[in-house]
DNA sequence: GTGAATGCAAATTCTTTGCACGAGC
DNA sequence: GCTCGTGCAAAGAATTTGCATTCAC
Protein backbone atom coordinates (compact mmCIF):
# COMPACT_ATOMS: atom_id res chain seq x y z
CA UNK A 1 0.00 0.00 0.00
CA UNK A 2 2.50 2.44 0.76
CA UNK A 3 4.84 2.99 -2.25
CA UNK A 4 8.82 3.11 -1.57
CA UNK A 5 10.70 6.23 -2.17
CA UNK A 6 12.08 4.96 -5.40
CA UNK A 7 8.61 3.75 -6.84
CA UNK A 8 7.98 7.64 -6.13
CA UNK A 9 10.76 8.31 -8.21
CA UNK A 10 9.54 6.67 -11.00
CA UNK A 11 6.01 7.47 -10.51
CA UNK A 12 6.90 11.55 -10.56
CA UNK A 13 9.64 10.90 -13.34
CA UNK A 14 12.45 11.60 -10.90
CA UNK A 15 15.80 9.24 -12.62
CA UNK A 16 17.42 7.52 -10.36
CA UNK A 17 21.20 7.53 -11.00
CA UNK A 18 23.43 5.33 -8.29
CA UNK A 19 24.10 8.20 -6.36
CA UNK A 20 20.29 9.20 -5.80
CA UNK A 21 19.47 5.77 -5.10
CA UNK A 22 22.05 4.73 -2.56
CA UNK A 23 20.91 8.58 -1.10
CA UNK A 24 17.40 7.33 -1.27
CA UNK A 25 18.34 3.94 0.37
CA UNK A 26 20.04 5.62 3.40
CA UNK A 27 17.05 7.67 3.65
CA UNK A 28 14.47 5.34 3.60
CA UNK A 29 16.47 2.86 6.39
CA UNK A 30 17.18 6.18 8.53
CA UNK A 31 14.11 5.26 11.21
CA UNK A 32 14.92 1.72 10.85
CA UNK A 33 18.62 2.15 11.55
CA UNK A 34 18.48 4.86 13.93
CA UNK A 35 14.53 4.57 15.65
CA UNK A 36 11.72 7.35 14.76
CA UNK A 37 13.65 10.56 16.61
CA UNK A 38 15.69 10.51 13.16
CA UNK A 39 15.85 13.63 10.91
CA UNK A 40 19.43 13.99 9.50
CA UNK A 41 20.09 16.81 7.95
CA UNK A 42 22.91 16.68 5.19
CA UNK A 43 25.97 16.28 6.70
CA UNK A 44 24.74 13.42 8.69
CA UNK A 45 23.32 11.91 5.26
CA UNK A 46 26.35 12.66 3.28
CA UNK A 47 28.58 11.34 6.20
CA UNK A 48 26.40 7.76 5.91
CA UNK A 49 26.35 7.63 1.90
CA UNK A 50 30.00 8.44 2.18
CA UNK A 51 30.78 5.00 3.79
CA UNK A 52 29.13 3.12 0.98
CA UNK A 53 30.10 5.54 -1.94
CA UNK A 54 33.24 7.04 -0.49
CA UNK A 55 33.26 9.07 -4.12
CA UNK A 56 29.53 11.09 -3.80
CA UNK A 57 29.84 14.51 -3.63
CA UNK A 58 28.04 16.87 -1.00
CA UNK A 59 26.81 19.15 -3.85
CA UNK A 60 25.11 15.97 -5.00
CA UNK A 61 23.49 14.97 -1.77
CA UNK A 62 22.17 18.42 -1.25
CA UNK A 63 21.27 18.70 -4.91
CA UNK A 64 19.42 15.06 -4.56
CA UNK A 65 16.77 16.53 -1.38
CA UNK A 66 16.30 19.29 -2.94
CA UNK A 67 14.63 17.74 -5.85
CA UNK A 68 12.96 14.92 -3.80
CA UNK A 69 11.68 17.63 -1.92
CA UNK A 70 10.40 19.86 -4.65
CA UNK A 71 8.97 16.25 -5.94
CA UNK A 72 6.65 15.82 -2.98
CA UNK A 73 9.20 12.90 -1.65
CA UNK A 74 11.04 14.05 1.22
CA UNK A 75 10.07 16.64 4.35
CA UNK A 76 12.22 19.43 5.01
CA UNK A 77 12.71 20.78 8.75
CA UNK A 78 13.89 24.13 9.59
CA UNK A 79 13.89 22.89 13.42
CA UNK A 80 15.94 25.36 16.24
CA UNK A 81 19.65 24.72 15.28
CA UNK A 82 20.18 26.29 11.73
CA UNK A 83 20.45 23.31 9.69
CA UNK A 84 18.13 21.32 7.46
CA UNK A 85 16.62 18.36 8.06
CA UNK A 86 15.14 15.63 6.09
CA UNK A 87 12.47 12.57 6.82
CA UNK A 88 10.40 10.82 4.08
CA UNK A 89 7.21 12.21 3.31
CA UNK A 90 4.66 9.40 4.58
CA UNK A 91 1.22 9.26 4.17
CA UNK A 92 0.61 9.70 7.98
CA UNK A 93 1.46 13.11 8.67
CA UNK A 94 3.16 13.70 11.52
CA UNK A 95 4.51 16.23 14.06
CA UNK A 96 6.86 16.96 16.10
CA UNK A 97 7.82 16.94 20.20
CA UNK A 98 11.67 17.84 20.53
CA UNK A 99 13.06 17.20 23.90
CA UNK A 100 15.12 20.96 24.39
CA UNK A 101 17.44 19.73 26.46
CA UNK A 102 18.32 15.99 24.62
CA UNK A 103 17.15 16.56 21.18
CA UNK A 104 15.13 13.73 21.16
CA UNK A 105 12.26 13.80 18.42
CA UNK A 106 9.51 12.13 19.47
CA UNK A 107 6.40 11.86 16.17
CA UNK A 108 2.61 12.34 17.13
CA UNK A 109 -0.67 13.22 15.28
CA UNK A 110 -3.57 14.65 16.65
CA UNK A 111 -6.60 14.41 14.66
CA UNK A 112 -8.09 17.10 16.44
CA UNK A 113 -5.38 19.41 15.86
CA UNK A 114 -4.99 18.49 12.52
CA UNK A 115 -9.15 19.25 11.99
CA UNK A 116 -8.51 22.71 14.15
CA UNK A 117 -6.01 24.25 11.92
CA UNK A 118 -8.01 23.52 9.17
CA UNK A 119 -11.06 25.42 10.55
CA UNK A 120 -8.20 28.12 11.33
CA UNK A 121 -7.38 28.26 7.83
CA UNK A 122 -10.97 28.24 6.99
CA UNK A 123 -11.57 30.96 8.82
CA UNK A 124 -9.31 33.61 7.41
CA UNK A 125 -10.31 32.51 4.12
CA UNK A 126 -8.16 30.10 3.38
CA UNK A 127 -7.33 26.09 2.11
CA UNK A 128 -4.60 25.09 3.84
CA UNK A 129 -1.83 23.25 2.10
CA UNK A 130 0.73 22.82 4.40
CA UNK A 131 1.33 23.21 8.21
CA UNK A 132 4.43 23.01 10.87
CA UNK A 133 3.72 22.06 14.03
CA UNK A 134 6.52 21.37 16.80
CA UNK A 135 6.46 21.11 20.73
CA UNK A 136 9.45 21.83 22.32
CA UNK A 137 9.20 20.19 26.09
CA UNK A 138 11.02 18.89 28.84
CA UNK A 139 10.69 15.20 30.50
CA UNK A 140 8.88 14.96 33.23
CA UNK A 141 10.11 13.33 36.49
CA UNK A 142 8.34 9.76 36.31
CA UNK A 143 5.91 9.80 39.08
CA UNK B 1 -0.61 47.12 31.21
CA UNK B 2 1.85 46.11 28.28
CA UNK B 3 5.54 47.33 28.90
CA UNK B 4 6.99 48.60 25.73
CA UNK B 5 10.26 46.65 24.80
CA UNK B 6 12.67 49.71 26.39
CA UNK B 7 10.69 48.80 29.51
CA UNK B 8 11.42 45.41 28.94
CA UNK B 9 14.96 45.64 28.34
CA UNK B 10 15.24 47.84 31.71
CA UNK B 11 13.54 45.57 33.74
CA UNK B 12 16.32 42.62 32.44
CA UNK B 13 19.25 44.20 32.52
CA UNK B 14 19.40 45.06 29.11
CA UNK B 15 21.47 48.11 28.39
CA UNK B 16 20.14 50.43 26.25
CA UNK B 17 22.78 52.24 23.89
CA UNK B 18 21.76 54.45 21.22
CA UNK B 19 21.97 51.59 18.36
CA UNK B 20 20.10 49.19 20.35
CA UNK B 21 17.71 52.00 21.04
CA UNK B 22 17.26 52.51 17.55
CA UNK B 23 16.94 49.17 16.61
CA UNK B 24 14.20 48.79 19.67
CA UNK B 25 12.45 51.81 18.34
CA UNK B 26 12.30 50.25 14.45
CA UNK B 27 10.63 46.62 16.04
CA UNK B 28 8.45 48.47 18.00
CA UNK B 29 7.06 50.04 14.61
CA UNK B 30 6.96 47.51 12.81
CA UNK B 31 3.57 46.35 12.74
CA UNK B 32 1.84 49.88 13.05
CA UNK B 33 4.32 51.19 10.26
CA UNK B 34 4.17 47.80 7.89
CA UNK B 35 0.94 45.81 9.12
CA UNK B 36 0.77 42.48 11.31
CA UNK B 37 1.92 40.72 8.39
CA UNK B 38 5.82 42.43 9.19
CA UNK B 39 7.92 39.84 10.62
CA UNK B 40 11.52 41.27 9.33
CA UNK B 41 14.46 39.65 8.44
CA UNK B 42 17.95 41.06 9.85
CA UNK B 43 18.46 42.71 6.42
CA UNK B 44 15.06 44.72 6.65
CA UNK B 45 15.69 45.58 9.95
CA UNK B 46 19.08 46.94 8.95
CA UNK B 47 17.85 49.06 6.05
CA UNK B 48 15.31 50.12 7.91
CA UNK B 49 17.38 51.70 10.76
CA UNK B 50 20.05 52.75 8.39
CA UNK B 51 17.99 55.18 7.21
CA UNK B 52 18.06 56.48 10.52
CA UNK B 53 21.48 56.35 11.38
CA UNK B 54 23.50 55.04 8.37
CA UNK B 55 27.14 54.47 10.40
CA UNK B 56 25.30 51.62 12.20
CA UNK B 57 26.74 48.28 11.40
CA UNK B 58 24.94 45.37 10.59
CA UNK B 59 26.77 43.21 13.43
CA UNK B 60 25.58 45.18 15.82
CA UNK B 61 21.57 44.43 14.40
CA UNK B 62 22.82 40.65 14.26
CA UNK B 63 24.12 41.08 17.77
CA UNK B 64 21.07 42.97 19.43
CA UNK B 65 18.02 40.74 17.72
CA UNK B 66 20.19 37.94 19.73
CA UNK B 67 20.27 39.41 22.78
CA UNK B 68 16.51 40.80 22.96
CA UNK B 69 16.06 37.38 21.60
CA UNK B 70 17.33 35.69 24.84
CA UNK B 71 16.55 38.10 26.88
CA UNK B 72 13.16 36.56 25.74
CA UNK B 73 11.89 40.05 24.09
CA UNK B 74 12.21 39.13 20.55
CA UNK B 75 10.68 36.18 18.93
CA UNK B 76 12.99 34.50 16.61
CA UNK B 77 11.33 32.43 13.31
CA UNK B 78 12.57 30.41 10.76
CA UNK B 79 10.20 30.35 8.16
CA UNK B 80 10.70 28.76 4.71
CA UNK B 81 12.64 30.69 3.39
CA UNK B 82 16.41 30.48 5.12
CA UNK B 83 16.75 33.51 6.77
CA UNK B 84 15.07 34.25 10.53
CA UNK B 85 12.57 36.63 10.86
CA UNK B 86 11.92 38.55 13.95
CA UNK B 87 9.17 40.28 15.95
CA UNK B 88 8.67 41.35 19.22
CA UNK B 89 7.05 39.10 21.84
CA UNK B 90 3.45 39.92 23.08
CA UNK B 91 1.99 38.69 25.67
CA UNK B 92 -0.36 36.89 23.72
CA UNK B 93 1.25 33.93 22.04
CA UNK B 94 0.13 33.78 18.51
CA UNK B 95 0.93 31.30 15.39
CA UNK B 96 1.35 32.30 11.91
CA UNK B 97 -0.72 31.67 8.87
CA UNK B 98 1.11 32.19 6.03
CA UNK B 99 0.18 32.63 2.75
CA UNK B 100 1.96 30.62 0.31
CA UNK B 101 1.46 32.93 -2.59
CA UNK B 102 1.68 36.69 -1.66
CA UNK B 103 3.89 35.65 1.85
CA UNK B 104 1.18 37.59 3.37
CA UNK B 105 1.38 36.64 6.90
CA UNK B 106 -2.08 36.81 9.38
CA UNK B 107 -1.14 35.73 12.81
CA UNK B 108 -3.93 34.01 15.31
CA UNK B 109 -4.62 32.51 18.36
CA UNK B 110 -6.74 29.31 18.64
CA UNK B 111 -6.89 28.60 22.75
CA UNK B 112 -8.61 25.29 21.34
CA UNK B 113 -4.95 24.21 19.82
CA UNK B 114 -3.05 25.62 22.83
CA UNK B 115 -4.89 23.55 24.69
CA UNK B 116 -4.19 20.47 22.81
CA UNK B 117 -0.78 21.01 22.73
CA UNK B 118 -0.12 21.03 26.29
CA UNK B 119 -2.12 17.59 25.94
CA UNK B 120 -0.05 16.35 23.72
CA UNK B 121 2.77 17.02 25.81
CA UNK B 122 1.61 15.48 28.59
CA UNK B 123 0.49 12.12 27.04
CA UNK B 124 4.34 11.73 26.08
CA UNK B 125 5.24 12.70 29.84
CA UNK B 126 6.62 16.43 28.63
CA UNK B 127 6.05 19.96 29.83
CA UNK B 128 5.57 22.21 27.40
CA UNK B 129 7.84 25.03 27.41
CA UNK B 130 7.62 26.40 23.68
CA UNK B 131 5.61 25.63 20.25
CA UNK B 132 5.77 26.71 17.12
CA UNK B 133 2.55 26.23 14.78
CA UNK B 134 2.82 27.66 10.72
CA UNK B 135 -0.25 27.15 8.59
CA UNK B 136 0.24 27.53 5.03
CA UNK B 137 -2.65 28.05 2.57
CA UNK B 138 -4.36 29.32 -0.29
CA UNK B 139 -6.58 32.04 -0.26
CA UNK B 140 -10.43 30.67 -1.62
CA UNK B 141 -12.31 33.00 -4.07
CA UNK B 142 -14.64 34.68 -2.08
CA UNK B 143 -17.89 32.92 -1.97
C1' DG C 1 26.03 11.47 -29.66
C1' DT C 2 23.03 14.21 -26.58
C1' DG C 3 21.19 15.79 -22.50
C1' DA C 4 21.27 15.22 -17.83
C1' DA C 5 23.91 14.23 -13.49
C1' DT C 6 28.23 14.44 -10.97
C1' DG C 7 32.50 16.07 -8.69
C1' DC C 8 35.17 19.63 -7.55
C1' DA C 9 36.08 24.03 -6.12
C1' DA C 10 34.67 28.57 -6.06
C1' DA C 11 30.94 31.57 -5.04
C1' DT C 12 26.85 33.03 -2.27
C1' DT C 13 24.24 33.84 1.60
C1' DC C 14 23.47 34.29 6.35
C1' DT C 15 25.59 34.81 10.65
C1' DT C 16 29.34 35.13 14.00
C1' DT C 17 33.74 36.83 15.70
C1' DG C 18 38.49 39.06 16.60
C1' DC C 19 40.23 43.19 17.34
C1' DA C 20 41.05 48.06 17.80
C1' DC C 21 38.53 52.03 18.81
C1' DG C 22 34.96 54.69 21.27
C1' DA C 23 31.37 55.85 24.80
C1' DG C 24 29.81 55.99 29.42
C1' DC C 25 30.52 55.56 34.25
C1' DG D 1 41.00 53.84 33.65
C1' DC D 2 37.62 49.82 32.99
C1' DT D 3 34.09 47.67 31.03
C1' DC D 4 31.22 46.96 27.59
C1' DG D 5 29.42 48.00 22.90
C1' DT D 6 30.45 49.06 18.20
C1' DG D 7 32.33 49.03 13.46
C1' DC D 8 34.86 46.86 10.29
C1' DA D 9 36.51 43.25 7.93
C1' DA D 10 37.59 38.59 8.10
C1' DA D 11 36.05 34.08 9.35
C1' DG D 12 32.53 30.43 9.57
C1' DA D 13 28.74 27.57 8.44
C1' DA D 14 25.25 26.09 5.23
C1' DT D 15 24.03 25.89 0.70
C1' DT D 16 24.30 26.79 -4.28
C1' DT D 17 26.54 27.07 -8.67
C1' DG D 18 29.83 27.13 -12.91
C1' DC D 19 32.18 24.18 -15.49
C1' DA D 20 34.54 20.28 -17.29
C1' DT D 21 33.88 15.40 -17.12
C1' DT D 22 31.14 11.30 -16.92
C1' DC D 23 27.06 8.61 -17.32
C1' DA D 24 22.79 6.67 -19.22
C1' DC D 25 20.10 6.08 -22.86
Amino acid sequence: MSDTIEQKCLSKGVKLTDQRKLIVKVISQSKEAYGDSDHPDVDELYSRVSKIDSKISIATVYRTVKLLEEAGILAKHDFKGGKARYEAMIESHHDHLIDVKTGEIIEFVDEEIEKLQIKVAEKYGYSLVDHKLELYGIKKKSQ
